[in-house]
DNA sequence: TGTCCACAGGAAATACGGGGGT
DNA sequence: ACCCCCGTATTTCCTGTGGACA
């Protein structure tokens, strides 16, 4: 009895949910879903719309010169996250590369996304990969090695090669190195005609270059500026058009998320996601996207950053957050100081088997927590009682606790590490 | 008006750890 | 396998400071 009545009542709420489906393809909600099929197809009717039609224009007159045999310098490209670079260079390059094909110019595309951080060594393996002319190495191979594979692989080309790397910041040490071959050794190596194409997030990334290198590159400029509130309004339109059912959202949500999102950061990804947050608790609710849980949903995911910072920290911090929190908890009280945070702290580390740092770098500590904005935080002087920094905790209790949480977690799985032992051959062994 | 608290936060020294070269 | 180098984290040492209090 017990169980069919858990069965009925687990098939009604499914049954309850389908019926109400508001969302009719969740996967355009998330660009990773998509195919590359859908994806620009998606594009198309954004750039449809006349968004980054001005950057579009640029990019044409850019390359241009290729249809009269000419050609174009290198270009760069400027902009934060979520600003449509990677976007608007494919699609760009898609229709470049449909025109070659029908004039008969030779034309060969590369996407080098250099998405995380890697050294130079890393860069080149990837490039090299990319051509199909290595493997990847850990280590084992020079970077001379390297680039001698890279440009054998482009030796029978004579076309036009437009090679883009994405997020050429995230090149670390030697990054000279990296930015020398690409612009000086490369196109004089090769017989085809190179065309780079660099998009950074940084709009300080040539500073730190080689000025012999940035004198080389003659770049010319092309800057992405945050998505206004109109673009974004047509950007979830499509969104919306292609993943919810028709009336689903509600008038004026698409403008307040576009609104919100604008004001924020400009980030398509993240109005998209906010669109897609807001559908799903609408979906959970069995109602209509309504203004009111678009602010719900903004509320979620800032919750989730925050909880996503925390994870991520530096141990350091993580602990410092913990003892804030401890001393709130003994204090019953929003505002602590310095001292007695650190005295938390240090029962916090001894629980955890840690050792304290010194209050010097404790104090930097808590000021990242202000940086990161997890606690508001201002030098207080209490005349004959010294000076000293007040941290004022302000997040939502249910929010405390999720953090508390997830550092005790982090601390826990710290401790199971055994001490400074050699690992006995109790795991498996991996390799 | 001077004192003095309880820290802030800068500078330099030192420790650490990973990666590269040989 | 070994060493060196370099960037980062931490420690050590230090000087500075707003204002209550005597």
């Amino acid at each position: 009895m017990e169980t069919s009545h858990i069965k009925k009542k687990v098939f009604d709420e499914m049954e309850n949910v389908a019926s109400h489906d508001i969302i009719a393809n969740a996967r355009y909600l998330n660009d990773e879903q998509l195919i590359h099929s859908e994806q620009l197809q998606v594009l198309e009717e954004i750039f449809n719309a006349n968004v980054r039609s001005e950057e579009m224009t640029h990019l044409s007159r850019h390359f241009a010169p290729i249809l009269k045999g000419n050609h174009p310098t290198h270009l760069a490209l400027w902009g934060k996250t979520g600003t449509g670079k990677t976007l608007t260079v494919r699609f760009f390059m898609g229709i470049l590369a449909e025109m070659c094909k029908k004039k008969k110019i030779p034309l060969r595309l590369e996407h080098l996304n250099l998405a995380t951080s890697r050294p130079c060594f890393r860069a080149l393996n990837d490039l090299a990969c990319l051509l199909n002319a290595s493997r990847r190495y850990k280590k084992g191979v020079s970077l001379v090695e390297l680039m001698y594979r890279i440009e054998s692989a482009l030796a029978d080309f004579e076309g036009y090669f437009v090679l883009f790397v994405d997020e050429v910041d995230n090149v670390r040490t030697d990054q000279d190195t990296f930015m020398s071959f690409l612009v000086r050794r490369l196109p004089q190596s090769i017989p085809g005609k190179l065309i780079l194409v660099f998009a950074s997030n940084k709009l300080n990334w040539r500073d730190n270059l080689d000025p012999r290198i940035v004198s080389f590159l003659k770049i010319r400029e092309l800057l992405f500026n945050p998505y206004n509130a109109i673009d974004l309004q047509h950007i979830l339109k499509i969104r919306v058009k292609k993943a919810l059912t028709p009336d689903a959202a509600e008038s004026g949500v698409i403008e307040k998320i576009a609104a919100m999102s604008s004001r924020d950061h400009g980030d398509a990804r993240q109005a998209v996601d906010l669109l897609a947050r807001s559908a799903e608790l609408a979906q959970a609710a069995g109602s209509t996207i309504s203004i009111d849980l678009v602010d719900r949903a903004a509320e979620e995911i800032e919750r989730d950053k925050y909880a996503d910072m925390i994870r991520t920290a530096p141990a350091q911090m993580q602990a410092a957050m913990a003892a804030i929190i401890l001393t709130n908890q003994k204090t019953q009280k929003s505002k602590s100081e310095t001292g007695e945070i650190y005295e938390h702290y240090r029962i916090f580390c001894q629980q955890a088997q840690m050792r304290p740092v010194a209050i010097r770098a404790f104090r930097d500590s808590l000021n990242e927590l202000d940086l990161y904005g997890f606690v508001r935080s201002r030098i207080l002087s209490k005349g004959r009682h010294g000076r000293t920094r007040e941290v004022i905790l302000e997040l939502d209790e249910q929010l405390v606790s999720k953090i508390y949480s997830i550092i005790l977690l982090n601390f826990q799985l710290r401790q199971k590490r055994p001490p400074k032992t050699k690992p006995v051959n109790s795991s498996p062994s991996v390799n």
